[in-house]
DNA sequence: CCAAAAGTGTTGACCGTACACCCATGA
DNA sequence: TCATGGGTGTACGGTCAACACTTTTGG
């Protein structure tokens, strides 16, 4: 999601959200309360991704910036979006240029988030609550930018056993449909805890 | 390394090595400049871990810290220590306990390194030019806490192709005498920008 | 001659990868 | 009936893990 500036530098390029620390905060909180002012979603996932501290970033005055990603459930941001008229998703491969070096940090993201996506589920942050093993498969492919084979992918998710299958079908999207799934989150947390690696 | 605070507030408790980002420096210079001034060290490798910005993490005033780690030569560490009276090297298992937050600093620092060690040759910053297997082996236990199998080890490190053996021997140690190695610094650096992943 | 560390190979289990066809259904 | 995406199994090769004995040499 990227804002289009509407005041000085560089007003009218695209840029990432951003906002000031306040003196009674932390960085979580103020990463949050950015987060939630311009979208009004709660609950979302964020963790800190790297601070940029070189003395010439802002061509203006001295800033230091300490850059978060969040992950956001698909389907989560049909929620209408507050300063809708400048804020606008766009694809990851079709990020333009950015101000100053957020498109360096979009980079740095991309690159936690495919490792992370190798030794955590990071479908439990990114999916809907019941989502289909194509739509995982679509996530991890978007995410590593690479095609993958269906019949391995389902073999090595599903061996897992980190999900539990419905009795439902995701009828939208094909003629046989999809049967839907949904993460155990108690086997998920015996995952996590003991910490697994993952080849894709 | 850890120092000896001596100033309020925690007077005399263990403490990382830290110190005040000045006007016109970034924040890697200032990390390079607070390490060179305890220890006389240059080129070090140094990693930017993670910035702490809780409100309450200095009991005294709101202090932002962003932590870094220097991986340091095994040799290197003989070289006079500047303010030796109060700096001292402790083994990873035996920190004591820290002010603030810096527990979970060291802590942070280990799993990055843990996870580091398993997709760069981090020996390239921590072993001397010139190094046996039974060293690369003892640093990768140290790292990763548990004692590995050396013929394993042996045939994995090997295997890569980054190890230009000597026909020298080091023979302290051992009555047989270990055979020493250097980092093939070209293969290397194809290995690194190929991007590798590594089980131990 | 002996203690102590260096050095060496094989095997089985598991995992990743490549690969092709049938199924269900709405139009 | 057909186009579309969902769903399934097998076989090969590579990698990890387990495991025991020989070599060298200073004392």
């Amino acid at each position: 999601m990227l804002i289009k500036r509407d005041f000085l530098p560089q007003k009218g390029k695209w840029s990432l959200v951003g906002g000031f620390l306040e003196a009674k905060e932390s960085l979580d909180q103020a990463a949050l309360r950015i987060l939630n002012n311009l979208t009004g979603l709660n609950d979302i996932y964020l963790e800190q991704l790297y601070t940029y501290g070189d003395t010439d970033r802002d061509p203006g005055e001295r800033v230091l910036s300490t850059a978060y990603y969040a992950l956001i459930k698909a389907g989560d941001y049909h929620l209408p979006i507050k300063r809708e008229s400048t804020a606008k998703w766009f694809p990851i491969e079709k990020i333009p240029n950015l101000i100053f070096d957020h498109n360096i940090m979009v980079d740095k993201a991309m690159r936690r988030l495919k490792r992370k996506s190798l030794s955590q589920p990071i479908g439990f942050e990114l999916l809907p609550e019941k989502f289909t093993i194509p739509q995982l498969q679509k996530l991890y492919e978007v995410i590593h930018q690479r095609e993958l084979d269906k019949r391995n992918f389902r073999k090595k998710i599903l061996s897992m056993g980190l999900l539990k299958k419905l009795n439902e079908k995701q009828k939208s999207g094909s003629r046989k449909g999809a049967f839907y799934y949904r993460f155990d989150k108690e086997k998920y947390d015996d995952f996590v805890s003991r910490g697994f690696h993952f080849e894709i």
